[in-house]
DNA sequence: CGGTGACCTTTCG
DNA sequence: CGAAAGGTCACC
């Protein structure tokens, strides 16, 4: 069977970034094709992605040939939902850049930026492991669960692939000193305690959260064992279609300070300056906050720079090495910033 | 409310 | 060997 395919420019949709920049942990990039795999919810297959200058081309592989009835049409419609497709990536673009210059020079960068629109129960569990922690150990936990405990699919290309737990069974006895044994620390506590409250509660009570007001799903969020504000917030955003939910962490707490000046609290992130982060954001980019965010999040990791840096040099042709008339305005810049903002300022 | 320290584990400087 | 990694919670 061939690949599918739709129209789709690396300016509505940057492939390589989206799926890798924090967001979901689930997918792995195959290293000689460079195709993206991984598990969606509601399909036992494994899904297949890859992208060229104005199409992308999708694949699915599943258990036996009976139960690859997945239509075209019906795959489509699902990574359609997926990527939030009904969202014009492009003109939200040209909007925050016409709202904040900072904006404008981190995003002239990093296209294709886009929200993935992602099961509300993965989301959730995968950021209580996000706690303290760094995304390759995420990943890790993340498929530690699936191994575990989800329900397994295929082998493909040498992988072996499961689905994301449900929570019923991740709130069975015995879950927390299992997790605690396979690496998870203090977060297995959290994860059983939080699967437990799920169960308990109405069948599909997280997924009508949707529906909810954003600061109604927030606070919902909170009673869960775990979830804090900024782990709240990841959810609603990138689970619960709240555009405008701001996941505070250390770095847009950094970026709130370095690139915007505000005035925020040096030692602790209180609960009061969290909230004028979000609302400073809020206010700047609109409706879609919560997406223009994720653009300057990735803009900042480090993992991006080199990325970055080859886009640069393929579009522009111009060397990076070259700059060091603008060296003196980069260090006095440089007061409360660190190697990778220096490295970031040192290419424009 | 604001501040503080513990919490698991791994990696990085 | 301490600090940091997409924080949260309990307690003062």
């Amino acid at each position: 069977m061939s690949w599918w395919q739709f129209p789709c420019r690396k300016t509505q949709l940057w492939l390589d970034v989206t799926l890798s920049c924090g967001q979901s942990f689930r997918w792995r990039q195959d290293a000689g094709s460079g195709e993206w795999r991984s598990c969606l919810p509601g399909s036992l297959c494994v899904w297949r992605l890859k992208q060229t200058v104005d199409a992308v081309l999708y694949k699915l592989e599943s258990p036996s040939e009976k139960e690859s009835i997945l239509l075209e049409e019906s795959a489509r419609q699902t990574l359609f939902d997926y990527f939030n497709f009904d969202v014009d990536l492009e003109s939200l673009y040209t909007e925050w850049q016409r709202a904040d210059r900072n904006f404008a020079e981190q995003s002239a960068r990093l296209k294709g930026v886009r929200m993935l629109r992602q099961d509300p129960t993965e989301t959730l569990f995968s950021f209580i492991c996000s706690s303290n922690n760094n995304i390759e150990r995420i990943s890790g936990m993340v498929e530690k669960l699936c191994v575990t405990y989800g329900e397994y699919i295929l082998e493909f290309d040498g992988r072996q692939y499961y689905t994301f737990p449900v929570p019923h069974v991740l709130a069975a006895e015995g879950v927390e000193d299992k997790l605690r044994k396979l690496g998870f620390g203090y977060r297995a506590k959290y994860i059983h305690q939080t699967a437990k409250v799920l169960a308990s509660k109405p069948d599909g009570w997280l997924d009508e959260l949707r529906k909810a007001p954003y600061r109604e799903a927030h606070a919902e969020l909170l009673t869960l064992p775990g979830v804090g504000a900024k782990v709240a917030d990841c959810i609603c955003l990138m689970s619960l279609d709240k555009m405008d939910a701001i996941p505070v962490d250390t770095h847009m707490w950094q970026i709130a300070a370095r690139d915007y000046k505000l005035k925020v609290t040096n030692k602790s992130l209180t609960t009061k300056v969290y909230n004028e982060i979000g609302d400073h954001f809020r206010k700047l980019f609109g409706q879609y906050a919560g997406w223009a965010h994720s653009v300057l999040f990735s803009a900042d990791f480090k993992k991006f720079q080199s990325i970055q840096v080859e886009r640069n040099k393929i579009e522009s042709n111009v060397h990076v090495e070259d700059s060091p008339v603008h060296q003196e305005e980069v260090e006095a810049n440089l007061v409360t910033s660190k190697s990778a903002a220096a490295k970031r300022k040192r290419i424009i």
